[in-house]
RNA sequence: GCCGAUGUAGCUCAGGGGUAGAGCACUCCCUUGGUAAGGGAGAGGCCAUGGGUUCAAUUCCCAUCAUCGGCUCCA
């Protein structure tokens, strides 16, 4: 006499054991036809669950997140039971559901072609028309690796073997292929309509590089034609924003076969970078900061020392010179040091605030550099603050202040923010641990910031938190971190003299906000799509002649603008007004201003902004004291 | 570093065993036009680099480099 409690809390009685999809069908036919899976108190299950006892009991639709993962989950099967219709001698592997979408991990003798995949995406449209059940049924481990093995399937036995071998596990079958799976999935593959297939790539058997390489497909799967199509204008659109073809459209930098992973800055990028360094230096100054600059080529003895010639030789760039080994520094902590070193601190200097724009290179894997995102050559709004273990908590505090109010600045609302801690490989004491952890978490909770904790992920020395931000298209970019380390004071032999007379180790924090320059301006492009506000925009305005006759008007109105310190450029090429305007517009310039005959008789400017807007005439100088507010 | 794709004019891209084409941009001429493309003419390429096959290679094959999409990595 099962009694099943739905979601709106009302309660339905039957007289016997029933199924999910019955109970469904009970309420209604429509509801039966949409149920894709259900939840039994709480635990995820088939319609074809058997509910035998009272339960609280959810049908999964469609509607649900959990029913998009359903089918998300299923689409991954049905691309399995895919490709080993076209491909029998194929292996299949795992097919997890990731964000939009899915994958599934196959071995094969040779790569998957476009072909393949378009030969692919079609068998699983007629194997989804088809309307094949889907059966589950269970199995201990020893007869579910006996059963894998018998059908050649050795990295499916490989990962049941891996399972303790008192589980049940639960297989599902639908026409010729079965897969081993947790579940729920859908009842039948009728129900996976909007599905296709994105793209093929390796990827390394169980996530490690000494392994074989796989051959991955990734798919995207949706409840909806609309949502699919949706998140296909999604990609365009961020296709269109990509940095790297803004970056060209608007003549900001360019990067060449000659420097990989390394960014050659035009006049245009470098004001924008230039707009960006000032008003970070001015923060800087403002929060206690001192700035310095440290060598961009050090001996390989003070890398000795830091012990990054040890583990990083690999990823740095080295030269040598008169029998000497130098490295290209790709990090600025142990120049700081050195600074830090150069006079005997005491206790009353601290906490000292070292920053520096510092220009690092790491030699990054080829295979791994991307655009500006991940790059060989960059430069961090880098810093390290030299204090006391009881100021750590205090300057944590400040420094996500100053984070705050930056982020902020660059229209950044959402901030994530993750604190990793100690992990297993550690040097230090607990009581150690635990102070550095219990000061970093007290500053968070100081600022009211909610924080994800990543246990066992912070460095051998010390905790650290790290800070995202989320894009316009939501994207999520590590950007800013705070680190606590007393390892390369201890390293480096950093000392300051405390109130007793007595040597101590300062502890330093390693502090960014934006991170690497050219990244954050890489997503800053991507964040505005080129359309950037008027205090980044590297040209914040032209000044148009309708023709010639007001060339030298023209260039009195732009001298006067450049005078109140804003960037302004003329435009006095012979050409259609409305050709300048097409120009100007796709540099995605802040505002236009057009001069004629009209104009310049009475001392005026007519203004248009980004939008297309006409904002009318005006004197040169209500324009500035407008674009003054708007920059203030 | 690993797997795959790609590399042709400044840019975006066609093409194809007999040394190349478009649009935009560029130069010159005409045009002086009021809020997203006025017209005409011209110039521009060692077809990524190095080997091989061939009477002949930019085209086919191999290697290298770089870029792109992933994987691994990211002090």
């Amino acid at each position: 006499m099962p009694v099943v409690t739905l979601p709106d809390g009302s309660q339905r009685t039957f007289d016997a054991p029933l199924t999910v999809a019955q109970v469904a069908a009970s309420i209604g036919a429509g509801l039966a036809r949409a149920a894709l899976a259900g939840k039994v108190d709480g635990k995820p299950v088939d319609t074809s669950y058997l509910i035998d006892r009272d339960v609280q009991l959810a049908i999964i639709t469609d509607r649900d997140a959990d029913g998009l993962e359903v089918i998300r989950h299923s689409t991954a099967h049905l691309l399995a039971q895919a490709v080993k219709t076209l491909f029998p001698d194929a292996q299949v592997t795992i097919g997890p559901v990731i964000d939009n979408g899915f994958y599934y991990d196959f071995s094969y003798k040779r790569p998957f072609t476009p072909e393949d995949l378009a030969a692919i995406e079609k068998k699983m449209a007629e194997l989804a028309k088809a309307d094949t059940p889907l059966e589950r049924t269970e199995l201990s481990r020893d007869e579910a690796v006996a059963y894998f093995k018998s059908i050649g399937e050795k990295y499916k036995a490989e990962i049941i073997e891996s399972i303790p071998a008192d589980q049940v596990l639960s297989l599902y079958k639908q026409g010729d292929f079965t897969d081993l799976c947790r579940g729920p999935h859908v009842p039948s593959t009728g129900k996976l309509k909007v599905f296709k297939l994105m793209k093929v790539a390796g990827a390394y058997w169980r996530g490690d590089s000494k392994n074989e390489m796989l051959q991955r497909v990734y798919g995207t799967a949706w409840a909806k034609k609309e949502d699919l199509e949706q998140y296909l204008n999604m990609l365009e659109e961020a296709e269109k924003r990509d940095h790297r073809k803004i970056g060209k459209q608007l003549d900001l930098f360019h990067m060449q076969d000659e420097a990989p992973g390394m960014v050659f800055w035009h006049p245009k990028g470098w004001t924008l970078w230039q707009a960006i360094e000032q008003y970070m230096r001015g923060v800087l100054n403002a929060h206690g900061y001192q700035e310095i600059r440290t060598p961009q080529v050090m001996d390989r003895t003070l890398w000795e020392k830091s012990g990054h010639w040890q583990n990083y030789k690999d990823n740095m760039f080295t030269t040598e010179s008169e029998k000497r080994d130098y490295a290209v520094k790709p990090m600025n902590c142990p120049g700081h040091i050195q600074v830090f070193n150069s006079d005997l601190r005491s206790y009353r200097d601290l906490p000292l605030r070292y920053a520096e724009f510092g220009a690092c290179h790491r030699n990054e894997p080829s295979g791994s550099l991307h655009g500006m995102m991940r790059v060989r050559g960059f430069t961090q709004d880098d810093a390290h603050i030299f204090c006391t273990e009881a100021q750590v908590q205090e300057e944590s505090a400040r420094f996500i202040e100053l984070l705050q109010k930056v982020y902020t600045a660059f229209g950044f609302e959402d901030i994530i923010v993750k604190l990793s801690t100690r992990p297993e490989k550690r040097i230090g004491t607990d009581e150690q641990w635990d102070r550095a952890e219990g000061a970093l978490i007290a500053a968070l909770e100081s600022k009211g910031l909610a924080y994800e904790l990543q246990p066992g992920e912070g460095a051998f020395y010390g905790p650290k938190i790290e800070f995202s931000l989320k894009d316009c298209l939501g994207r999520v970019w590590q950007c800013g971190t705070l680190q606590l380390d007393p390892n390369l004071p201890e390293r480096l032999g950093a000392e300051y003299v405390d109130e007793h007379s007595t040597r101590q180790r300062p502890i330093m924090l390693h502090r960014a906000v934006l991170g690497s320059l050219e990244r954050f301006i890489g997503i800053l492009i991507e964040h505005h799509a080129g359309a950037f506000p008027l205090w980044l925009a590297p040209v914040q305005m032209v000044v148009m002649n309708i023709s010639e006759h007001q060339a030298d008007y023209t260039q009195e109105v732009a001298a006067q603008l450049q005078a109140a310190g804003l960037r302004a450029v003329v435009d006095l090429r012979n050409e259609k007004i409305t050709y300048k305007i097409r120009e100007h517009s796709l540099q995605r310039l802040p505002y236009q201003l057009i001069v004629g005959d009209k104009e310049k008789a009475a001392g005026l400017v007519a203004v248009r902004s980004r939008t297309g807007e006409d904002l009318g005439q005006m004197t040169v100088s209500a324009l500035i004291e407008r674009l003054q507010t708007e920059l203030a």
